[in-house]
DNA sequence: TTTTTGCATTTCGTATTCATAATTACACAC
DNA sequence: GTGTGTAATTATGAATACGAAATGCAAAAA
């Protein structure tokens, strides 16, 4: 849906690469590319109505954000999920976030305030819907807004590229009923802190928030388990760049 | 000196632009490549005796690494070092950082410990000798030790991603002799931390380390513009990602 | 029956070719 | 002499082609 390869190539601003970039990262994000999995090349040639060079180019830079995997003369598989993996991402987001949180407090204006605060209102709606789908779009929103508010395009994209490569497991984790009550009263708190402009205890707010998170997926990848349920195994390690 | 055009073919491990990559992310850290300028891209494949293929894959993962900058149709270019770029990526560090410092004190070994106190050591003699090249390089392996004892190979990559891109501001960033003997005294803080094993305080140290590190290269940045000072001018705006 | 060896097929990595956009050079008009 | 428009040149982006490596299968040997 991103891409159409049909599009009038008169007026394409970005190169071939670049959009194959974001169509296949959302291919991988929304499980349509299953972990554990070759890349089928030609099939996506195919898709997207390309030839091998811009795609393998794309799929060069996809690997170095960790979603690929290379294998030398073997080609690209969909990076896996592990245990050790969400062990090891967590934490730096949960620095970045941090730091997202103790920047925002310094730059963030009134109006934004209010933005977030609406968004905030509109995530504990669908909260005490059960209605989880809007529930998690709406809270991502609430974290990008954070996110821009820090005023540093650096931080912002590596919390993406990030959050990107947990998100596949994210996206899917169900939560238990006090799991998202605390998740929904450390929302609060977030909240709370950004309008008294507390950089530091927001900081520490989000950590711990990100720390819970982390238990959350860990418990979900524990029953269902991305790492080893796939069928096809390459002798892949760990993806880190 | 990486690599040589004329290595035996027949027993490469890595694929040529893997190897590509590390060469031209030399080139680009020791100053061969001029930031601002265009990357010459005919020059290099017949430098390495390569075709344009290979070299174009990477440079589009240079690129999303921060070192270089994509035109359309107009090709690479080598990211300047703007007084923002260090703005928005010290700060970064300094969270990553201060984690590294915080999780190396759970699972350093006595080992490590004693290994890092050697380097210590080594560094402040090259302190009293006024030797800031081999300053920076115990330096350097001071902190990747600590990187690595922190074990996490996320927190590594994103952290050596990031400091290579300043580490072309920081090489030549000569220090003022108060900032030097301050930086050493943090150091040695730095140390007993660890010995400690004190990771709440040895993360406050490494991050307001990081800090008076900003402040010297910002000061050096100040005099000698690497910014404006050179010749050809893209319309390039900030790299991020 | 099991294992191993050799061949065929597929797919990957790289080089080469082609098309198109951008830059430069030059001529002509003002 | 300066500025604009057009043509020539150059370089970039993408497609195709080719050699090499890996995989799968079959046949032969143990």
């Amino acid at each position: 849906m991103t891409s159409d390869a049909a599009t009038q190539p008169v007026f394409r601003r970005k190169s071939l690469h670049e959009e194959l970039i974001d169509a296949i990262r959302e291919q991988i994000v929304d499980g349509r590319l299953t972990p554990g999995t070759k890349v089928p090349e030609k099939d996506l040639c195919a898709q997207y109505g390309v030839s091998r060079t811009p795609l393998r180019e794309a799929l060069k830079v996809l690997a170095t954000d960790g979603l690929l995997t290379l294998e030398a003369n073997r080609g690209a598989w969909v990076s896996k999920i592990t245990q050790e993996d969400l062990d090891e991402v967590f934490p730096v987001m949960g620095a970045l976030e941090a730091l997202s949180g103790e920047l925002a407090c310094k730059h963030i204006t009134d109006a934004e305030i209010r933005k977030v605060r609406t968004l905030h209102n509109e995530m504990v709606k669908y909260y005490q819907k059960r209605d989880l789908a809007n529930y998690f779009a709406v809270n991502q929103r609430i974290h990008e807004a954070i996110l821009a508010a820090a005023r540093n395009d650096t931080l912002s994209s590596q919390y993406r590229s990030l959050a990107t490569r947990v998100r596949r497991a994210r996206y899917v984790a169900n939560m238990t009923e006090e799991r998202w009550a605390q998740a929904t009263d450390e929302h609060e708190q977030i909240m709370q802190c950004l309008e008294a402009r507390d950089g530091l205890r927001l900081s520490v707010v989000l950590k711990s928030h990100l720390e819970n998170k982390l238990e959350t997926v860990r418990q979900w990848l524990k029953d269902n388990d991305l790492a080893t349920s796939t069928s096809q195994l390459p002798a892949s390690k760990t993806s880190s760049r």
